[in-house]
DNA sequence: GTCTATAGTTCGATAGAC
DNA sequence: GTCTATCGAACTATAGAC
């Protein structure tokens, strides 16, 4: 075939190791070995471990937000008689970034942009400065047209824990297990996905 | 002195360099030198760097347990005519992990919170368990009795979900400056307690 | 494209002087 | 308590055979 399938092999390897032990945690020998090729071979494909890293929230960060800015072009056009509630907009923000793929790996990626969301250092800030701040901007406008009535700086704080209980749902969901002793597990992706868009639309009805 | 300062000094340094470049790209070596000790004498204090990070987690949340703890039960004593309202609620919670303090130690502590929130290792599994699973049954439980009418399951998203709110909006508060071109920065605390509590409150009413 | 071998650096931890 | 010195392992990255 023309492109490599270990290329893939290895961004996926090293997508769920960077998702389970961070940036510094994953080694590159430990990708290498997981993914059963030699070290040598993510050098030849990625070059560095940086430009590995920055591969992996590329692909998947393009494929996330494409979506994204269809679906909520879609939502205005669609409410021609007027605007599309909070929770239509929040649908095309969540539901490409967790709802179930072919295989989880919304699962690792998710986790990872936990991490680089909480960090301050230089590699984090200029990911998301690059992969996530255009798309950012385009929920902030669309938020401040359906919610006219709410202050233009409770919209960026709104945002930003809508993000954060985005991300948070997704990593370490064996939480949930723990705290309830067992009783509650992993559920069907779209009672989750739902679940988060209603808590979300309800806090940010909440800001005046 | 009877207990050496340079113990704290070495917790305080590690705090820092652990939120701002996590568990495993903080070296021993870095910590060390931003702290202007030797090496060896974090071995002599803290024995392994594990232990250190442990301790760090240790001394944090002790406090702020502590402090949720007593201003729970006062929140549930004060309100004797009923029951404390969600946002009383809330507020025993937010206030003892970001109010601020003599220096600003809550805004690197939450940093690293956030990231044992979100890995699945078995370190961060075991310290989220031993320090933070008990204080967590607590505010499930008294988030059931002031909301009868929600389902119990929903209390336990609920709470998921407050906690990465609360966590999310600590960490990176630069990006705020960022997203709105300047305009918006950081704020005074009270303010920001205030908005999270609004929120989740929200959130959670919405979760029927 | 994929491998082996290895150079050069940095890591956590310990030993031992003071 | 605090330091210096150092061991052995693990790290990223590269060179070069196939």
């Amino acid at each position: 075939m023309r492109t490599s399938n270990s290329k893939n092999l290895i961004l996926d390897t090293a997508e769920k190791l960077f998702a389970q032990k961070g940036y510094d945690g994953a080694s590159m020998r430990a990708i290498a070995e997981k993914a059963g090729v030699a070290q040598g071979l993510i050098h030849y494909h990625c070059k560095t471990k940086e430009q590995l890293f920055e591969m992996i929230i590329s692909r998947r960060s393009s494929e996330i937000n494409r979506d994204r800015y269809h679906l909520l072009k879609k939502a205005f056009e669609d409410a021609k008689e007027g605007l599309p509630t909070i929770e239509d907009v929040l649908f095309t923000f969540i539901r490409p970034a967790l709802e179930k793929g072919q295989n989880n790996w919304r699962r690792y990626y998710t986790s990872i942009l936990g991490f680089i969301s909480h960090s301050d250092d230089k590699r984090s800030r200029y990911l998301i400065d690059k992969y996530y701040n255009p798309i950012a901007k385009e929920y902030i406008k669309a938020l401040k047209k359906i919610m006219p009535d709410v202050d233009g700086a409770e919209i960026y704080w709104g945002y930003f824990y809508a993000t954060g209980v985005a991300v948070y749902s997704m990593a370490r969901t064996g939480r949930i297990k723990e705290l309830s002793d067992g009783k509650l597990d992993e559920e069907n992706m779209e009672e989750k996905i739902e679940r988060i868009v209603k808590f979300v639309a309800g806090g940010l009805r909440s800001l005046k």
